[in-house]
DNA sequence: AATTATGGGAATAATA
DNA sequence: TTATTATTCCCATAAT
């Protein structure tokens, strides 16, 4: 039937129906998940607060997240910390690709103007509201968005002027494939198809992303994959929009690599960190600002 | 030298 | 139907 390609048996029936199981529970989970992953997350940079004041010494203590640590560490070409044993790789003037905005594409935002006719129960209660459960509430940019304080963004937290930022939290594996189940599954009787790049920064406002996608700086747009996770990310990616193959990093990549044409995100130099144009940046924020009443 | 990251052509699928 | 976006496959090159 199919004349070149691995063929892959051409039936496309049954994974329609396994989809909206548990959410209810799913929530409920991940309101602990995400309780749990703050105290982790303060618990972790204490840590490094600890590792910066005194040096990389054999840290008998927390074997825990050392792991995490130590890939944050490198993927942020570590310049705090000149320890004896990092091997401080990656010079790149160190302070991140770009201070500014590279100035190609200055469209406009046309989805700005959307009324925000939304649906009835938009009072927005001050405190969390449950993403994944009131998914009446987007439009084309759309999707929820956590409490601001809740992801405290790394730039916010940095000790140096610089790119220094917060580590990824160590979301240790247990309750991490709940709380990604339930991220991955989000949105499922959405209207809209969720874009990739309003994905990938929906992920860059949950905090128990940080494992596989965090900020370099968010205020002007840059983000970076975790080497290890990418591939769990590009998961998510994938099972959220329902594809009948499994997502990787290579094909979500690809998807990225176009966006650089169409002027949504363009890659810089640095390994595995990419950034939003400025209006694309600008639209995202507008956008999840809608929902917050600020 | 081997692994990993980056980049893009091209066909196809899915959506708007 | 067409245009846009994303997916899938695959290969080449760069970087580490």
């Amino acid at each position: 039937m199919v004349p070149g390609g691995g063929g892959e048996s051409r039936q496309r029936d049954s994974w329609e129906g396994i989809k909206g199981a548990d959410q209810a529970t799913g929530a409920h989970l991940q309101m602990l998940a995400t309780l749990e992953n703050c105290l982790l997350t303060l618990l972790t940079y204490l840590q490094i607060q600890y590792f910066q004041d005194l040096g990389p010494r054999e840290s008998s203590s927390g074997n825990l997240d050392l792991d995490m640590i130590e890939e944050y560490l490198q993927e942020h070409s570590v310049e705090v910390m000149s320890a004896p044993g990092v091997p401080r790789r990656n010079q790149q003037g160190h302070g991140m690709a770009e201070n500014s905005w590279p100035g190609h594409y200055t469209y406009e935002w046309n989805y700005g103007g959307v009324p925000a006719t939304d649906e009835t129960h938009e009072q927005q209660p001050p405190q969390q509201q449950q993403m994944w459960l009131c998914q009446s509430s987007h439009n084309e940019w759309g999707h929820f968005q956590y409490d601001r304080n809740q992801y405290s963004d790394s730039d916010s937290l940095s000790t140096s002027s610089g790119c220094q930022e917060f580590p990824p939290s160590p979301t240790s594996d247990m309750k991490g494939q709940i709380a990604y189940d339930s991220l991955a599954l989000a949105p499922l009787s959405g209207k809209r198809k969720e874009r990739l790049f309003q994905f990938l920064y929906e992920m860059l406002q949950t905090p128990d992303m940080r494992s596989c996608i965090w900020w370099v700086q968010s205020n002007n747009g840059t983000f970076q994959f975790s080497s290890q996770n990418k591939e769990k990310l590009a998961e998510m990616w994938g099972r959220r929009k329902g594809n009948r193959k499994t997502m990787t990093y290579q094909k979500m990549a690809r998807a990225l690599r176009n966006y650089s044409r169409t002027g949504e995100i363009c890659k810089v130099k640095r390994k595995l960190t990419y950034q939003f144009t400025e209006r694309t940046l600008r639209g995202l924020q507008n956008n999840s600002q809608r929902f917050m009443g600020s």
